[in-house]
DNA sequence: CCGTATCCGAGATGATACTG
DNA sequence: CAGTATCATCTCGGATACGG
């Protein structure tokens, strides 16, 4: 679903960190397009325990469909995220897992939730400044 | 700046890093619901490089409309991750800026965005890969 | 067990017009 | 300039039922 404008007629340069990020890519929407969504993420956490099959995934995260886990794990194999196995026993059994470049992606992905815990008090009070000041709105 | 991408030893390391997650709270989720969002990552990215007026944050990010930049600076204000100066000039004039922990978090957006053009190739590959087996369909 | 197919409601977003 | 208000649209995701 990515920012659909059109063009932006400045050179792409290659960026070292912050090149015309707003103004084009950065790259990072196509991370938060990914990851963005409400299960990709805990799929892939998840999985950075070690191998799971459908149905220890869909143990493992409470609240997820058997489609939205069907559509995350697709999602994430055909961008080389995880991978498919499938076993063709009686009944069926597949199991999932991190490709190297999803281990990678749950490096960064780590990153961020250390962020989160490390702020997380900081800006439930912020929050509930912002929210004191315009209550009688 | 980079938090590292910590490379994840699969089983090796059991619940160091991740405790419950799948369960509810690794705290990855809040962050994401947070940044998932179409603009609010563009915002804090170009916020990154300086203080911004209104006007200035909407051309940066070309095709973001005045109601999602309203929205999307507020809700960072709520969260106390921009800071917002309105100066009472006619015209009036309204200054935006990353508080403290919005840099931090602009810091781990970066590695996100590290990674993202790190691999976006090889997840290019791995699509066209998977769309050409599943050509047909 | 592992998916697919269909329907449908909620929330996010865009377009547009108006205000201080 | 910096919003607010309203309406139309569109995608995501949940529920449910069926299939291999």
């Amino acid at each position: 679903m990515s920012v659909a404008h059109t063009e932006v007629t400045h050179e792409a340069t290659p960026a070292a960190h912050l090149g015309p990020c707003g103004e084009d890519d950065c790259g990072i929407r196509d991370v938060l397009d990914r990851l963005g969504d409400k299960w990709t993420v805990l799929v892939v956490v998840e999985l950075s325990k070690g191998t799971r099959r459908f149905r220890e995934l869909q143990r493992a995260i409470p609240g997820i469909s058997q489609r939205m886990l069907t559509v995350t794990t697709r999602r994430l194999t055909r961008d080389g995220l995880i991978s498919r196995t499938q076993y063709p026993t009686i009944p069926p059994q597949v199991d999932y897992d991190l490709t190297v470049i999803g281990r990678s992606l749950a490096g960064a992905v780590f990153a961020l939730s250390d962020w989160s815990r490390e702020h997380k008090d900081a800006i439930a009070t912020a929050r509930a400044d912002w929210d004191a000041q315009n209550d009688g709105i």
